[in-house]
DNA sequence: CTCGCTAGTTTCGTTTGGGTACTAGCTACA
DNA sequence: TGTAGCTAGTACCCAAACGAAACTAGCGAG
């Protein structure tokens, strides 16, 4: 199983640091995003992201075209959906297909395994609607309170 | 209600994009993650991230402190630590306490707030787990469809 | 007397993000 | 016959963010 070779590298932490041994035999490993070196901390790391989760949600719906995603994810930059949907599509999230028409159409479509994360981060994006004002409200509360520390 | 003044800046998009009106009346406004001037936006900018998301699982099962957190979640730097916890605190979705000890120490719990959010990033860092076997080979199959482009 | 613990802040070099300009080839319109 | 627009990106440059490491302060233990 290729898995394993992605835990080779070193693994001392914090000099000094007793991290949780986690039976470190030859037996498969199990993911854990909390090891550095472990793979799934890189997938989080892409996946963890504003435009991977507003792309993907609004992929749900049907296929969109690189202008029309654009349009719809507002404020993002040709750079950032460029570089999103070409992670997303490596990571096997999004499948992308190519139109031989007058001016090349590209088709982006969620593939069945980014539907389901699709799922998950929909979650993350319906709460930061739903909880705005209790988040807005603590932040304007901190805000007053620090500045009161004089 | 003090949310509507952040819809007060510019909407103008791209140039000669037609963004869907969306009612742009006096009303009470919506919050839509694909507004660009949207709170919502700047809220999950600071949630749909890594450490955020580790972090807060973490705080789940109970009060830790800074150094401890540090030991848990591997590879995360003290700056960036203390970025996120401050960050998190100023959202209201963890709260800090400091006591008096010898050498301070300074205890972080989540909030029922960040309690209802830690569920959802918890998804994500779940789905990671669960499917970086079928990411990592999609990497791979992408990858090598890269090359033979020759 | 020096080392280590606590929780951070500061500094600095590298990496990443974002804005803008630019590409190609065709179409619609004046 | 210009020329302005559409498509899907790429190239470049600067600013912001990230990460590693050094440094803060005060006390306990060896």
């Amino acid at each position: 199983m290729h898995l394993n070779q992605f835990w080779k590298a070193s693994k001392k932490a914090l000099p000094g640091d007793k991290v949780t041994p986690q039976k470190p035999g030859p037996a498969m490993r199990i993911p854990n995003v909390y090891e550095k070196d472990c793979p799934t901390r890189l997938v989080l790391d892409h996946i963890a992201d504003k435009w991977t989760a507003l792309i993907l949600w609004k992929l749900v719906d049907g296929p969109l075209r690189f202008n029309q995603i654009r349009r719809i994810v507002e404020g993002i930059s040709q750079k950032m959906l460029s570089q999103t949907l070409k992670q997303l599509e490596r990571d096997g999230l999004v499948s992308r297909r190519a139109f031989a028409t007058v001016p090349v159409t590209v088709e982006y479509s969620v593939t069945p395994l980014g539907h389901s994360l699709a799922e998950k981060m929909a979650a993350v994006s319906l709460w930061a609607q739903d909880n705005i004002d209790s988040v807005l409200s603590a932040q304007a509360k901190y805000d007053a309170g620090v500045d009161e520390t004089a």
